[in-house]
DNA sequence: TAATGAAATGCACACGTTAAAATTATTGAT
DNA sequence: ATCAATAATTTTAACGTGTGCATTTCATTA
């Protein structure tokens, strides 16, 4: 492996000009600069990263902690969101991925070994994290849920107003009767779905009835039992928003149990588009939550916190959007 | 944050005796090695992991690289791979993940950054990079792929003998008219997939008939054209194997669009078992590939190699299993 | 008790890089 | 031509750790 001191041996320079030179330090005299760069290129010289980090006290590697990665359904998140992240990420640092479930040490979390962590959220559980993370002073920002803390850079989907855009949709489409097959509860996204479904009924003046919420907690399981018990009503639904694509399975799944066709019998809408929602007979009209847009804008913010700590936390909306597939019916 | 250095002072010894004991060297006395680890602990010291690796040379990461994270269909691979590798990897080794076609500079790729390389590798245009990290000498194991290279350690899923299987029970439901959708011509995959099919149809004595062999790339829209063909058929065939499960899902997507009913008129068997399969309605049949036992076996190989660096290259196979669901109908 | 050898520990340097301080070269003004 | 000011470069030290070799400690034997 060649070094900046074989460099300098060659260019009849110190090691030291070579260091700055190749750092873009203003130093250096310009035919120094191209001299020692040519040499270099020449010379396939490459940076060895672990002594720049020793005296920098830069790691170059950016942590990425997903709740969980052994349990959990959604495993386009993990795909999406190292999409947008290394979409948005120099090419010379490193990307490591790890579950919080799975460090059972929180001192191995130390500002010497991440300049920056993000932390993709899918429940409150990561708080214990997410605290320890920003104690000890590691840049932060938290994806995909929404958190209470302003201090904590978040950047998150704009849900309710998603979801309001949903079921205007399905109103338009001249539903009277829509039920909500609600998420896990205590979740914030549960709230801001069932918020922006609430929303739309309301602007449109339709009643609110209670038998037509369902409670589910996100699972495909809970999706199809909700689903099971809105059918048996003696005046069900039209349409039916569920809270997120996984349950919307489980729905559609109770529906062909219980013979009734969707969308014929029953309309159906979901939130996320997960990867298969497309896939799905008939395929599923659902909310696009763009994890791969919010991943890579908290990339950035992320980034930006790091050249600039001083740089204010923000919550951050990213835009969903409506994806119509085949499963609500026109009336 | 703390050092050796400090530890040596608290204990009245010299930072050598501490980067000893807290290595385990059998020079230090066991009464000072207590002290000194009752001391660490006390402190909460850990380890400049860059300081390590500078005086080392090795980097305690080890990287993952999939043909691609931004096309690809298959978002299961990357968490059931991320799945495997961590349960297998000590926790004080980093996991970064790249896709190929996002590494521009070849250079980046240094013995120095990698202690080793797993590569999950789906296509032969990975070969160029295959072949970069084996020159340099870096410790590689390649997932999933099957290569013809006996000097490159090798893991991959007995696909021939999993689709044998499969097709052996579609024959014990009764079926006589068996087609097979193929996989992407040139792939290892693709021939290895198409011979367990016809090991099964030869060992049971049924006829070969050209046209019940219908191409495709592993594409959904594939699966679909190529199922459109063979329900056109004047004599068509009464169960189909897709050789992944993307296409099986066009496939069922052609027999949905032609009023054709699976299973009642026509049986469709898989290959993959991504995690939708169960989704489906009806539920795929298919074959699991365990990727996530993959991973970790090849994990543990290049663990092994990092140990033993001339430990002899293999071609390791895992098992498959046939997942029996909805889509084969008894005849 | 002294000599011997083995066990335990310390010293000094190295790893490849950046950064502060020191030195030398160059320019501009008088 | 001289000096000051500034530009360009070098010298030296430091980051935290591991390792070869020198040194000390300690038990054993003569």
């Amino acid at each position: 492996m060649i070094t900046i001191k074989d460099i300098a041996r060659v260019a009849g320079v110190s090691h030291t000009t070579v260091s700055r030179a190749l750092n873009g330090s203003p130093l250096i005299k310009k035919v120094t600069r191209d001299k020692i760069e040519r040499i270099a290129a020449e010379m396939n010289y490459v940076p060895n990263y672990n002594a720049k980090s020793l005296v920098t006290k830069r790691s170059f590697t950016i942590g990425l902690f997903f709740s969980s990665i052994d349990q959990g359904t959604s495993s386009s998140f993990l795909v999406d969101a190292i999409k947008g992240i290394s979409h948005a990420l120099d090419e010379n640092f490193n990307l490591t991925v790890h579950g919080i479930d799975g460090v059972h040490n929180f001192g191995n979390i130390q500002p010497q070994r991440f300049d920056g962590i993000l932390v993709m959220s899918q429940s409150d559980e990561d708080n214990a994290f997410i605290y320890h993370v920003k104690t000890i002073g590691i840049p932060l920002v938290v994806l995909n849920r929404q958190l209470e803390d302003p201090s904590i850079m978040n950047v998150v989907a704009n849900d309710r107003e998603g979801v309001r855009e949903a079921i205007d949709y399905v109103v338009s489409q001249g539903h009277q009767k829509l039920a909500i097959i609600e998420g896990k509860p205590g979740f914030k996204s549960s709230t801001e779905r069932k918020q922006g479904f609430m929303d739309s009924l309301i602007t449109h003046r339709l009643q609110l009835d209670s038998g037509y919420f369902a409670q589910g907690d996100y699972s495909i399981e809970s999706g199809y039992a909700a689903m099971s018990r809105l059918l048996t009503l003696p005046e069900p639904p039209t349409a039916v928003f569920c809270s997120n694509d996984d349950m919307a399975i489980g729905a559609m799944n109770a529906c062909y149990a219980h013979k009734v066709s969707v969308p014929q019998q029953i309309s159906l809408i979901g939130f996320d588009d997960i990867m298969f929602a497309r896939y799905t007979n008939p395929a599923l009209s659902t909310v696009r939550k763009p994890i791969a847009d919010i991943s890579e804008l908290g990339t950035k913010m992320l980034i930006q916190l790091l050249q600039q700590p001083d740089t204010k936390p923000q919550q951050l909306f990213v835009k969903t959007s409506l994806v119509v597939r085949d499963t609500v019916a026109d009336r």
